[in-house]
DNA sequence: CGTAACCTTGATTAAGATCAATTCTCGTGG
DNA sequence: CCACGAGAATTGATCTTAATCAAGGTTACG
């Protein structure tokens, strides 16, 4: 058996050696590095992820090949779950894919995948198991309606805004306060596809927020000046 | 207590009459009319609902006053369970609100609604209820990941035609085939809201397809005259 | 230091929102 | 049973936002 923690996966954290062990006898660890395809919205379901390492992008991609990014998945998550549960309680297993496309974005992206016959064993025995995979289900449902709110009633500035505040509020919470600036995670072609605008239009936006003196863009780095200016665009 | 059976509830299907009981005790029964709002997304969470009579939109709103609809709920399903699971395990109790705004569509709507305490319990103890709550997350989540890849990734003909195509083969699988004709549920201005626009442009879209014999619209039915074109709009 | 990936900028176009005015539909009361 | 009126739906004219197309410029990294 490879040698790695399973309780470093929220999912499993609580449970004891014994069970840790049974479930990695039947999962498997994969590497990828960055911009490989985990899997794609098209193939049959195999089973559920797990983040040891890297970061994780879920998206959808249309015929003529523009991205939408919906989110991303760090260490210590699980994705792809969803189909997991769909027919939980069928009897005739329905051809199942998975609900988005996932891809590395780390050149060192390591991740376990367990298969669906053993988890399925797993969640039908663990209560706790259960109420954490509920909540993580509830987290995303509320994330995903808030994304729904952001792409349909609002512009783009008011999208970006959005995004830079709550990206702002999250690190203020866990970094010392008073520093006006914030390290864009993601490539500004990432970003673009997650508010469902395209590089050029975030490229101006950004700009319309600098020549207003809300913002200083210097790459990744976003500086915010009018703290203020920037919540009222997110109103 | 009232007079009414929780089991007709999908959650509450497979509990003997104790626990049935048990529940009810808590609960309490709700009648709305046409058009009343069941809950704000700005209100403190105060429980989960059942549907026994009528139909419930969920839909988002922006400070314009443009709706988004997000999806409807039919008798037998539950309603406003994200917030019951979100910090489930925190300690400190945050204050939550429901993700999005509920109105009844039906002049008789009846709902049974359990407050968070006595439901958290109950969650906790059974089982089959998580998993058929875990259930009912995954095909929730699959849906709004759909409907994001529709809004981002497609014009409004080509999300018409999705809604069309889908509504239309999940009644080809209940009624019986051959009619070509399909009755619209709701009505065109929440349509309009969930496709992502507006009346207008709904309006104009429908014309589109009626000048280029896809479909025949009469008041809310749609008649479908050739099929593998509307298809080909929704590739 | 060279090249590829990333980002910015400008000019143009297209999709759909907004505004404004009818028309249609249907439930209600006379 | 008909007439009325309100809400729903349609249509047209115009305007706005953001996508597309087309060059350049910057940055990162071998």
């Amino acid at each position: 058996m490879i040698n790695f923690d399973l309780k470093n996966i929220f999912l499993f954290s609580n449970l004891n050696d014994t069970e840790a062990d049974s479930i990695k006898e039947f999962s498997s660890l994969k590497r990828y590095s960055k911009g490989e395809i985990i899997f794609f919205d098209t193939e049959p379901y195999t089973g559920i992820y797990g983040i040891l390492e890297g970061v994780v992008k879920i998206f959808k991609i249309s015929k003529e090949g523009r991205e939408h990014l919906i989110h991303l998945e760090h260490p210590g998550s699980t994705f792809g779950e969803v189909p997991m549960f769909e027919n939980f309680s069928a009897i005739i297993e329905k051809e199942r894919t998975y609900p988005a496309n996932a891809m590395a974005l780390d050149t060192e992206t390591v991740v376990v995948k367990i298969p669906v016959k053993p988890f399925t064993e797993f969640i039908k025995q663990n209560n706790d198991a259960c109420l954490k995979m509920l909540s993580s289900f509830a987290r995303r449902l509320r994330f995903l309606n808030t994304h729904i709110e952001n792409l349909t009633l609002g512009d783009v500035t008011k999208r970006l805004s959005i995004y830079l505040v709550t990206e702002y509020e999250k690190k203020l919470s866990s970094d010392c306060p008073g520093i006006r600036s914030l390290e864009l995670g993601i490539s500004k072609y990432d970003l673009a596809s997650h508010l469902g605008t395209i590089n050029e239009t975030l490229s101006r936006v950004f700009k319309k927020l600098q020549n207003e003196s809300i913002l200083e863009v210097r790459g990744k780095t976003i500086d915010i000046i009018n703290f203020p200016a920037l919540k009222k665009y997110a109103k």
